[in-house]
DNA sequence: CCCCCCCC
């Protein structure tokens, strides 16, 4: 019986670097794995084996047909179709990328013996004997650049040449090599051309170390298979930074690929490109390659994502703010901020916040519908927003979101009250907390020291339900200024008065201001957490100054019976973690900001999602 | 070859 699989198909790839055009091979799947090293993003990567009857190599799916895998349409010994594919060479081993695939109808039996053409290299620890009849496969970097280019000439882009025609480079001046996907780019190739849209660029930054000084700028580019980050130095800024423009479509070609350093960026790939001195990048007008996609997120359905996601946002810009500077914790150094307010259908107004340049330049006056791309999520003030290195915004975009927000502001939005994020929730507890709020992310006693909140530079929030196991009685306060204008600063006792330092002035006789201290605890553990004036007053039930009178007048039956009212109490403490030094040992300590009423619904929607977690 | 994504 013939075999349905395209013969020679694996010999072919491995040794040669002319793969013929045209050649659409049918390949039976051996087995399924996926990569324990998902992008960014969180997309998973597969793994394929894939058999030709004789021999098997590896192959990787492109992650937007990764629903083949999950659905099981692919698996073990289904016949699939390479409708479009590219050939790579990663550390000497071949790699057959699948772009796009068919599944071809089979009765699910394996064909055949195949075996590892990869043996003889001694690459693979499989256990069946080296085949002979391999030759020995080329061993240069990029041997397999050549090879997927011509598989790609008449196939990437797919419509009968259509990408081909249209990937006619107008300066025809170097060989550039073929035109690859992106999904397809390793440090293993230098003979490559993306075709790509540039979906976000940076500012200039300048910046000086031991290396002397320089300057760089970055962008992402994107077709229809992924994203790529791209980062320029120097003589390259001046080179391509203004060529560049956001939105656009370019070839690129001639530059180094390098792995990716995920900490610095959100796109999802493995690598990213270096652009070199002779790098070329010329504009293309080809308007097939994908536009940005937003997955936007409403307003008013921020409170359903984690603090520190990253998500899409379009709103009508209601507020901007005066421009103003913080110093970053971190690097002591200045940023310029701008705080907007952006609304939209839900009725729900959410802060966000612009940095650097982007915060120096903002200008709108004329409430725009922006759209938002990458902002990360933050838990300030219940829900509130912030741009991202790698985050893109567009004015007035020309997509049917913008032109619906467009058309509700103007018609009733306008004179529309707004709800903004608050943490209001807290105090009112339950039933009456404020729509969409939520405070900061619920965590157990035992998960805040675990993770180990407020040892890092920043401090950290987080919202603890616990239960007071007591109460500091012997210093639960301080002699603070009476200055009725709210100075709150401790006073010094100098027999004739209390002086003040700031207010250089004396009182009669100090305020006395809470500094409790409490020993809280859940069933994970307990730990020390102080709270300030206004949330111990309302956990104690009495002004420190009238609790201090009671104490002064000797009154310890009514004195300790607050102490004792307190003490047992559970509440949904809002905390803030932050680092300090004792001793010069390095120590969290927890300030307790706000109380609530627990919040059970919260509560066991965080328990429930633990457990969702421990039984997958 | 950079790189902090900040602050209340």
């Amino acid at each position: 019986m013939a075999s349905p699989l395209t013969a020679g198909f694996c010999e072919l790839v491995f040794n040669s670097n002319e793969a013929p055009e045209g050649v659409v091979p049918v390949l039976q799947v051996l087995s399924v794995k996926k990569i324990n090293a998902p992008g960014a993003s969180g997309t998973d990567r597969y793994r394929l084996i894939l058999s030709d009857g004789k021999y098997f190599i590896q192959g990787m799916i492109a992650t937007q047909l990764n629903h083949h895998v999950e659905n099981k349409e692919v698996d073990k010994h289904v016949l699939i179709k390479l409708v479009n594919y590219v050939t790579n060479a990663v550390q000497g081993r071949k790699l057959v990328i699948i772009l796009n695939l068919e599944i071809v109808p089979w009765n699910g039996e394996k064909i055949g013996s195949p075996q590892n053409l990869e043996q003889q290299q001694g690459t693979s620890g499989g256990a069946s004997p080296a085949v002979a009849a391999a030759p020995a496969p080329k061993q240069e970097p990029g041997a397999g650049a050549g090879a997927g280019g011509a598989a790609n000439r008449g196939q990437f882009g797919g419509k009968g040449g259509g990408a081909a025609a249209k990937g006619g480079r107008a300066g025809g001046k170097q060989d550039v090599g073929p035109l690859y996907p992106i999904e397809g780019l390793s440090p293993y190739q230098n003979k490559w051309t993306i075709k790509a849209r540039v979906t976000q660029k940076s500012d200039i930054k300048h910046y000086s170390n031991q290396r002397g000084e320089g300057k760089l700028f970055s962008c992402t580019f994107m077709d229809e298979t992924g994203e790529i980050r791209a980062t320029g130095f120097n003589e390259t800024v001046d080179n391509f930074y203004n060529l560049l423009e956001e939105g656009k479509v370019f070839f690129v070609s001639r530059a180094r690929i390098n792995i990716a350093k995920k900490q610095f960026s959100n796109v999802n790939n493995e690598y990213e490109i270096m652009f070199e001195n002779q790098t070329e990048i010329e504009p293309c007008d080809d308007e097939s390659v994908p536009q940005v996609k937003y997955n936007f997120k409403g307003i008013g359905d921020l409170g359903e994502l984690q603090k520190d996601e990253l998500c899409d946002v379009i709103g009508v810009v209601k507020e901007v703010h005066e421009l103003g500077s913080v110093t970053s914790k971190a690097t002591n150094k200045p940023f310029a901020k701008r705080d907007i307010q952006l609304v939209d259908q839900s009725g729900q107004a959410v802060r966000l916040t612009l940095w650097g340049k982007q915060a120096e330049t903002f200008s709108a006056d004329d409430q725009p519908v922006i759209a938002f791309k990458g902002v990360k999520v933050g838990d300030f003030g219940g829900r509130s927003l912030s741009m991202f290195s790698s985050a893109t915004m567009s004015v007035d975009p020309d997509i049917p979101e913008a032109h619906s927000l467009r058309g509700w502001f103007d018609a009733e939005g306008r004179n529309k009250q707004f709800t903004a994020y608050t943490n209001s929730s807290v105090n009112s507890g339950g039933a009456g907390a404020a729509q969409g709020a939520r405070p900061a992310e619920i965590k157990t006693i035992g998960q805040a020291k675990d993770e180990q909140l407020g040892m890092s530079d920043k401090t950290d929030y987080f919202t603890t339900a616990a239960t007071i196991a007591f109460v500091k009685q012997e210093t639960f306060s301080y002699p603070a200024c009476a200055n009725p204008d709210g100075c709150n600063k401790k006073v010094v006792d100098e027999g004739s008065g209390w002086r003040c330092e700031k207010c250089d002035r004396s009182w009669d006789a100090p305020i006395h201001r809470y500094i409790l201290s409490m020993n809280v605890m859940d069933h994970t553990g307990q730990f020390w957490i102080t709270a300030f004036n206004d949330t111990a007053e309302q956990l104690m039930e009495i002004s420190a100054n009238d609790l201090m009178k009671l104490k002064e007048e000797g009154n310890d039956n009514a004195f300790g019976s607050y102490f004792q009212k307190a003490t047992g109490k559970t509440y949904s403490f809002q905390m803030m973690a932050k680092q300090d030094s004792f001793n010069d040992q390095p120590r969290v300590r927890y300030q307790c900001r706000r109380v609530a009423a627990p919040d059970y619904a919260a509560e066991s929607a965080h328990l429930t999602q633990l457990i969702s977690q421990i039984s997958v």
